[in-house]
RNA sequence: GGCGAGGUAGCUCAGUUGGUAGAGCACACGACUGAAAAUCGUGGUGUCGCCGGUUCGAUUCCGGCCCUCGCCA
């Protein structure tokens, strides 16, 4: 059996679609589960300012890999790949269908590939270097890395934080750098198991005016309690990177929309890039007729 | 009506001692290996309010006009 996965920018409706397939596969006798790939729904207590499926829906679909994480922990794509592996292979064995559900690009790498991570950070050694990096900048890093590691100094931009702290974080470890371009699995078409996967795509000025319209909800619903509730609660850095979590402390949902906009397309740049995409356009269809064509066509 | 401040990119603004202008954000495209809803790279999109004067040349100097905001009537 073929894994399912659904990739597509936040905002385009991928849950309900989700659903509407899974109604069509249950009427030809499958038993599908939807497994997450999303780096912020993980987190207990955001569900309602990750946009993640609601009890309803989760009445409707079953779905793995959703609020099991405490936002005062720090989670990692690593820890999601081996929580996907599980799941995915799981499903599997037990004869269900695993639809694969997500908008993190990453994080949909991470479950369907073996992407052969580098080690995680030791205690400390992430702490002192985003320390360093705070007082001297990046670009003093990156020059301290060009001495110490060229090649590795080679891949990254100077003022490319993240990359930097991790690359210097991995040098004091000893470890070798990730590899990049040939060398790097993260866009083999190699997957773990056979894998239908399906781009959904939409008009991006309907994008924009959806997700506009989706932070409005989220608000509405009580994006903002929460996260007034993660932040008296002490959430970690990695949960308080979700869009809009620091833009709604201050009140400002314009922010939201904005950085939410932004995310929408850096993940279609992401979709754009996969090998072997079955296009879904969404447009002015609703769930069912997407979910039909991607039944009818895509699964055969 | 008087006085003052201002009109430059989609927005907020900088600037040009006179040689047709540039930042941030927005927007587009891209990168992406244990932070990834993160973090970065590339791209300037323009009747410099309008009309005239001076000048080889005006967005810049001068005059008039229009508009906006504030204060005073």
């Amino acid at each position: 059996m073929h894994v399912l996965a659904l990739f597509g920018p936040t905002g385009v409706g991928k849950t309900a679609v989700a659903i509407a397939v899974a109604e069509l596969l249950r009427e030809r006798g499958e038993d599908p589960v939807a497994i997450s790939a999303d780096a912020l729904q993980v987190y207990r207590g955001l569900e309602v300012l990750t946009g993640a499926a609601s009890p309803a829906e989760q009445d409707r679909l079953e779905h793995r890999l959703l609020s099991f994480v405490d936002p005062r922990e720090t989670f990692s794509a690593g820890q999601f790949a081996a929580r996907a592996h599980a799941e995915i292979d799981g499903a599997l064995a037990a004869g269900r269908r695993p639809i694969v559900v997500g908008g993190t690009g990453l994080y949909l790498q991470a479950a369907l590939t073996d992407l052969e991570l580098r080690p995680p950070p030791q205690p400390g050694v992430r702490e002192r270097i985003a320390a360093d990096l705070d007082a001297r900048g990046p670009e003093a890093l990156h020059a301290e890395l060009a001495a110490r590691a060229p090649a590795s100094a080679a891949a990254i931009e100077p003022r490319d934080r993240t990359r930097v702290a991790r690359a210097l974080e991995l040098l004091e470890m000893g470890e070798q750098p990730a590899p990049a371009g040939e060398e790097s699995r993260l866009w083999t078409a190699r997957l773990r198991h056979p894998t239908l996967l399906c781009g959904l795509t939409m008009d991006r000025a309907a994008l924009y005016e959806r997700i506009d319209a989706r932070v409005d909800e989220l608000v509405a619903a009580g994006a903002g309690d929460e996260v007034r509730r993660a932040d008296a609660a002490g959430a970690g850095r990695t949960a308080r990177a979700a869009l809009g979590f620091e833009d709604l402390l201050r009140g400002d949902v314009e922010g939201m929309k904005r950085r939410t906009r932004n995310y929408s397309k850096r993940q279609l740049s992401w979709l754009r890039r996969l090998q072997g995409v079955h296009a879904i356009e969404l447009a002015d269809r609703d769930p069912e007729q997407a979910a039909a064509e991607i039944v009818g066509k895509v699964l055969g």
